[in-house]
DNA sequence: CTCCAGGCTTTAG
DNA sequence: CTAAAGCATGGA
């Protein structure tokens, strides 16, 4: 099955290259996306950009198609700040991805101190390595792995997949999320599952931040990463080095946008665009 | 060689 | 409470 969406305000290549994602391919006229034990087939097509899925209704929510980002996008730019402004216009095609929880949880837990082609190595081979073979018509591919098959496994499987010191990390929360679920997380507002994610070890500000707004559609979240610290510093002139600081200025200019804007605003710097 | 990557935990003050 | 050391890995 397949449907397709105004191409204006859903570009694959956008979608898909700002960060929020670690598991897509290139495939054929476009990508083949993962997420938890689904697969689908995206690509543009003259005006239109269509997905092609054994589960659209996943895929849609997945792709935030319900929700208008030319309204996003007309916000973002009434804030009056001109770097922001740029980074709308230069990634249009940008949309928030509403994905599965507990692949976010890991997911981000590696990321933390690691470079994104890494981080996707990582989770491709922990899929191999522990998720279910799937197929589909686009061809086989592994699931993301349930908590339990992750729990199976000490910290030296993951230490051998190259997950560096965030090993503990995996197998520890994974251990925890096995034995008592999520459910624990669900129907919070944003600062009670930011403190609720924090209890996980491997999960700090960031982290959580990501979490929040990739896996929990909490909008009012705002990453502070690297690259945030730079464009806070360079864009902004801003003087603050506590990431915390950084966090509440961000979050008190931009409120329940904050988490649009800091996808345009990081895509944007980390494209040079 | 050093520096950096979607930072966190632990320890010291 | 804040500040800093330590942490695996691989690419630039």
């Amino acid at each position: 099955m397949k449907f397709d969406y105004d191409a204006t305000y859903f570009n694959p290549t956008d979608v898909l290259d700002c960060g929020q994602i670690f598991r897509y391919e290139p495939f054929q006229n476009g990508y083949r996306v993962f997420s938890a034990d689904k697969d689908c087939y995206v690509y543009t097509d003259g005006a239109k950009t269509v997905v092609e899925s054994q589960h659209p209704d996943y895929f849609y929510n997945f792709f935030d198609l319900g929700r208008d980002y030319g309204e996003i996008i007309a916000k973002a730019k009434s804030f009056g700040v001109p770097v922001l402004s740029r980074a709308c216009d230069k990634a249009k095609g940008l949309r928030l991805l509403n994905q599965n929880r507990e692949e976010m949880i890991y997911s981000f837990i590696i990321s933390q101190n690691n470079n994104i082609p890494r981080i996707k190595g990582i989770i491709s081979r922990i899929c191999e390595g522990l998720g279910q073979k799937m197929s589909s018509p686009f061809g086989d591919f592994y699931a993301f792995p349930a908590s339990a098959a992750l729990s199976s496994k000490g910290p030296e499987y993951y230490k051998a997949l190259g997950a560096g010191y965030r090993d503990i990390f995996l197998s520890e929360t994974s251990a925890r999320i096995a034995q008592e679920g999520i459910s624990r997380l669900e129907n919070l507002g944003y600062d009670d599952l930011k403190r609720e994610l924090l209890t996980y070890k491997g999960i700090g500000p960031k982290v959580a931040d990501c979490i929040c707004l990739f896996g929990f559609g909490k909008r009012d979240a705002f990453p502070v990463d690297t690259w945030i610290e730079k464009l806070y510093r360079e864009d902004f002139g801003g003087t603050l080095t506590d990431r915390k600081k950084i966090n509440a200025y961000f979050t008190s200019l931009f409120g329940g946008f904050s988490g649009y804007v800091q996808q345009y605003l990081f895509y944007a710097k980390r494209a040079n665009l």
